[in-house]
RNA sequence: GGGCCCGUGGCGGAAUCGGCAGACGCAGCGGACUUAAAAUCCGCUUCCCCGUUGCGGGGAGUGUGGGUUCAAAUCCCACCGGGCCCA
């Protein structure tokens, strides 16, 4: 192609429109032609530190920026005009950091393993493999015909073996690291301190006879080393959905109990699995927050997600059926002695419940476990105590009849809240269900008897799997108080207002119902009241032999109780979080193989790095063994490779692990590979990982990726997770950051009208006729606008594609800026479209002869030299422009680039040079295309580094952004009574006096005494006088 | 049910620190150019009222109702509507 832009050769309707006008044909020429110079180049290659050319962009001395859009999902049906939004501003804000002189990462990568492309292929009969790189393809062109400056070389694909070898590694360091109780360390660390006796191996769930480490037996120690793995093996219920044939995240699970994906019935199922133990972690990924620059909205949700809370270990005596009567003096003699059993699970008769409010322990009337806690077998009776009412018996749909045994109805119980999901069990039902296992717990203040409940509301993985019940004071407690009949005591008083409103049984004033509660026990009581007082107050009825919280407030009551409970070794305060271990094994084909092997006993070792990868195996049939089901086992799609599953080494058989990792798992760490993709000795080399992740400003481990911009729906998985590991991974000395991404931008959603006729049906939003008076019409019948999201479902999709033929990419990079704050969802409009393109094409007329194609700019001595205001116009723009830019307004920063524009257009002759420079600069990172063409136009070479693109971006001269005069606000009694000019430093009674000359202001202060003057200095001056 | 965010002309939005509400664009209206149209250029465009038809003046107005302040789109309270997250 010659370097001067041949005229459109397409012939248009308009066959007298000028032969150089910026239109569509134009634009799509110009665009292709520095596409593929661009691509010819490398000119957006970028060096890392001691590669060729590294150096040159180190000259500025500005250092280094790592700009980052959130790893797409290529899906089959390509991009929709939605998508791209974020990659555009991140190439413009890249495109502009280079202008300023930084040394700029920026490119994109694919996250292409996973259900989609698995389902994808599964429905249309070809292999995953095959889908994936089509779609990558598909995906990559459109990318390219946005024209963004993504470095093609530091590309990775997760499906990549080159690539998925890393994420196998970095599971093999969080498999080979425990945690100390501040950070991670290499397990062999852990297992020298148990053998040189740092370590005790006494207070450890797997060794309950306190044996010393030498004694014990290899799968012995080998069981309390794989229990502090920060991945390991647990038998854990999980959501498994026999639809899809996988076990799903919590997250991936609807409220309704289904799948998120597909919406098939999910079931409660207990499976082992692998699971990453981010728990652990919860404390550093809070306490963390507060050093990173994200929006606060989405630390808020981070925040809820791990769920601090500050509350109380407590133990209950189970006695269990046939107890003798003694043992609960016994128990607390012992632990009297003993004291609280740190780090240790407690008696097999003792129920250890977590509560946020311990103040209230002395209103605990029963207690209850998940149907699944383990001691629900030995504290279920053979029969009911004489006095059992009815309804404890067994109260849950699907029961029978009521009470032939405890036994019977908890394991009946049982198998009716198993098919039930998390989600489920945690809706707010109209009726609590549950059933009394006959016998009962003390209660550690008072020793008083607690039934023994098991309920569908309390979950094995929250806390402890065990609650104590305060129902006169927990919502839920109460209304299953209620339906069970139990009694409710008042140990906190309500506040006044409380009362007010929900003691209607009570009469009299506020004092004698205060009264009348101090008073009640927990037979009277739940007839006073009609609600739990959940909030704090004052302690009442608290108070045993030793301790008293009566009178106490909240906060100091649940110190004081919790202090007493360690006192006495029945308890201790303690810090929960609700965020639980990650479930990171899926029943999948298409994932990441673990690069795990089971010998013969059926104990799990990792593979040797110099074995990694750990290739995914050919499979003809890679379905999931999907079932209608519910008692279907998960079988994974691998076991069928039998090949691959089992091999023999040492003269032993090994099998391989046949889950695959979960999608999380390549997109924890893609920001990683990009900073050095091709190194095949290790996942980063630490010198490039310290240039593009520390941050400039300082030298301590705060750092992490510059900017990240992406969709609030990662706010916490995604986030969570990849925050996670990069914490290991720091602890372990592999990067050098402990946060992965400094400051984070949640761009907006693309929204788009849709349409719906007279029967709510929608209809294809691109035959929608909009009629004068405002309302719109398909075939001639009325429809209703919508706003909605993109999609096909909605009939509204509009692709990239066709915008590139009707305007080119630079106007809808352009367009898709100015259509409102990146950070907020805005509907498209593509009427509306035209308006960025007649921009450009005034952009174009000002600087080039339409029907010439010459360049219509004068060098500075031959021109009409830029006059005053022009020069301060540019001046101002250029501030504005630039502030704009780093606060990624960039609908502003257009709007400011119009308006100069807008003065160009009325100005005559031939453009300024030093005018016309500066301008195409500033436009540059929106319309690279048009801007280069324009620089080269200007007869710049713009081979290579000569781009545009590295043209040093215009700085504001102080000295035109001074004016002489300013308009002067005058407002008389805070209304707007005129404008009066003065110098921009006029003090007070210059001021005062320029303002008492406007005529009307003397109008409206006629007759008036000026009380007070108030002056903003150069902005405005008001009145107040009566 | 709880938490968070957002409500500004016919439409998308601007107003960056409490100080001129409506920048910029779309749509609309008028004019110039043209045989005509398109394109382009110029002008108008929140609503209401008064005098005039060059323009000047007044009032109301940023979801609703209160409040703080010399001054509120902006801060506080309540409500209504929309969105997101958690349940």
């Amino acid at each position: 192609m010659s370097d001067d832009t041949a005229p459109p050769t397409t012939t248009t309707s308009h066959s007298t429109q000028p032969a150089y006008r910026y239109d569509a044909p134009l634009a799509c020429a110009l665009e292709e032609k520095w596409q593929d110079r661009w691509d010819a180049d490398g000119l957006f290659c970028t060096p890392n530190p001691g590669q060729p050319g590294f150096d040159r962009f180190e000259r500025a001395g500005m250092g280094k920026r790592f700009i980052l859009d959130m790893f797409p999902y290529p899906s089959g049906a390509g991009l929709h005009v939605g998508h791209p939004l974020g990659y555009i501003a991140t190439d413009i804000y890249s495109r502009y950091l280079r202008a300023k002189g930084y040394h700029v990462l920026h490119t994109m990568g694919f996250d292409a393993f996973g259900l989609p492309a698995e389902q994808y292929a599964v429905d249309r009969g070809v292999h995953p493999r095959v889908t994936t790189e089509q779609n990558v393809t598909k995906m990559q062109e459109q990318l390219r015909r946005l024209g963004l400056a993504h470095d093609p070389g530091r590309s990775v694909h997760t499906t990549d073996p080159e690539y998925y070898k890393w994420t196998q590694w970095i599971f093999l360091q969080i498999y080979n690291s425990w945690y100390d109780g501040t950070r991670a360390r290499p397990i062999a660390e852990l297992v020298s301190e148990y053998e040189s006796g740092a370590r005790p191996a006494r207070h450890d769930e797997h060794n309950p006879d306190d044996t010393a480490w030498a004694d014990l037996t290899d799968d012995q120690q080998r069981a309390i080393i794989d229990s502090h793995r920060l991945a390991y093996l647990a038998e854990v219920p999980v959501n498994w959905c026999p639809g899809l044939g996988t076990v799903l995240a919590n997250e991936e699970v609807t409220a309704e109990g289904r799948s998120d994906r597909g919406n098939f019935p999910v079931y409660k199922r207990p499976l082992k699995q692998w699971m990453m133990r981010i728990s652990t972690y919860a404390e550093r990924l809070l306490a963390n927050l507060e050093r990173v620059d994200w929006p606060e909205p989405i630390k808020l949700m981070q925040r809820n997600w791990i769920g601090r809370s500050e509350g109380a270990y407590a133990d209950f005596l189970a006695i269990e059926p046939g107890a003798g009567a003694d043992v609960a003096d016994k128990w607390y003699t012992q632990r009297r002695n003993d004291g609280w059993r740190d780090g240790k699970a407690p008696e097999p008769t003792a129920i250890r419940v977590y509560t946020t409010r311990p103040d209230t322990l002395f209103g605990a009337t029963y207690v209850v476990l998940a149907p699944e806690h383990p001691l629900v077998d030995s504290l279920t009776a053979d029969a009911w105590p004489t006095d059992t009412p009815d309804q404890w018996k067994g109260c849950f749909p699907g029961q029978e009849k009521i009470g032939d045994s405890p036994k019977e109805m908890a394991a009946a119980y049982r198998r009716f809240a198993e098919s039930k999901s998390d989600v489920e069990r945690q809706v707010e039902e109209k009726t609590k269900t549950g059933v009394f296992l006959g016998s009962y717990a003390i209660n550690p203040v008072n020793g008083e008897r607690l039934p023994i409940f098991i309920a569908d509301y309390v979950l094995m993985g929250y806390g402890t799997g065990a609650i104590m019940c305060v129902p006169g004071h927990d919502e839920r407690d109460f209304a299953f108080a209620q339906q069970f009949g139990l009694p409710i005591l008042p140990v906190v008083m309500p506040d006044n207002e409380w009362i007010g409103q929900h003691t209607p049984a009570l009469g009299g004033d506020i004092k004698s119902r205060r009264k009348a509660i101090a008073q009640a026990d927990g037979t009277a009581y739940p007839s006073l009241v009609d609600a739990a007082y959940t909030e704090i107050g004052q302690a009442i009825n608290s108070a045993n032999d030793e301790i008293s919280l009566n009178g106490t407030p909240t906060p100091e009551a649940k110190d004081a109780i919790s202090e007493w409970l360690y006192s006495v070794g029945l308890g201790r305060a303690a810090v929960n979080y609700k965020l639980r271990d990650w479930l990171f094994s899926r029943q999948r084909y298409w994932g990441e193989p673990f690069p795990i092997v089971y010998d013969e006993n059926g104990n799990p070792h990792a593979v040797d790095e110099s074995e990694l990868p750990v290739r995914l195996p050919e499979l003809d049939d890679f379905s999931p063994a999907a079932s209608d089901d519910p008692n279907a086992m998960p079988e994974p799609p691998l076991a069928r490779a039998n090949d691959w599953v089992t091999f023999e080494r040492d003269g032993k058989t090994w099998r391989r692990e046949t889950n695959t990792m979960p999608q999380w798992a390549g997109s924890c760490w893609y920001y990683l590979r990009y900073l050095d993709p091709e190194n095949h000795e290790c996942m980063v080399d630490p010198t490039v990982d310290e240039y593009w992740m520390k941050s400039n400003t300082n030298d301590t481990a705060w750092g992490g990726v510059d900017l990240y911009v992406g969709g609030a729906e990662h706010a916490v998985l995604h986030l969570l997770y990849a925050r996670f590991w990069h914490k290991v991974l720091f602890d372990l000395g592999r990067v050098s950051t402990c946060e992965p991404f400094q400051r984070l931008f949640n761009q907006g959603m693309i929204q788009a009208y849709a349409y719906t006729d007279a029967r709510g049906m929608y209809v294809p939003a691109e035959d929608v006729e909009e009629r004068a008076d405002g309302t719109f019409y398909y075939n001639d019948e009325p429809v209703k606008r919508l706003n909605g999201k993109m999609g096909k479902s909605l009939k509204n999709i509009v692709t990239p594609d066709d915008i590139f033929h009707e305007y080119g990419c630079d106007t809808l990079r352009l367009y898709e800026m100015y259509l409102g704050p990146l950070e907020q969802s805005k509907p498209w409009s593509t009427r509306d479209i035209v308006g960025s393109q007649r921009f450009l094409q005034r952009v174009w007329r000002n600087l080039v002869d339409e029907d010439t194609g010459a360049l219509n700019v004068a060098a500075d001595d031959e021109a009409t030299p830029a006059d005053e205001d022009l020069t301060r116009l540019l001046h101002k723009t250029i501030d504005k422009v630039d502030r704009d830019m780093n606060r990624l307004a960039f609908n502003t920063a257009i709007a400011a680039l119009i308006e100069f524009n807008n003065a160009l257009v009325q100005r005559d002759g031939p453009v300024p040079r030093d005018v016309a420079e500066p301008m195409i600069i500033m436009l540059a990172p929106f319309v690279p295309h048009m801007a280069e063409e324009l620089w080269e136009k200007l007869g710049h070479d713009c081979s290579g580094y000569h781009s545009v693109m590295y043209a040093p971006f215009p700085t504001a001269d102080p000295k035109y952004l001074v004016v002489d005069e300013v308009e002067l606000v005058v407002q008389v009694l805070g209304k707007v009574r005129g404008r009066v000019m003065v110098p921009p430093d006029a003090d007070e009674e210059t001021a005062r006096e320029a303002a008492m000359s406007d005529a009307n202001v003397q109008k409206h202060l006629e007759g008036k005494t000026i009380r007070k003057v108030i002056f903003v200095p150069g902005r405005l001056i008001n009145f107040v006088a009566n």
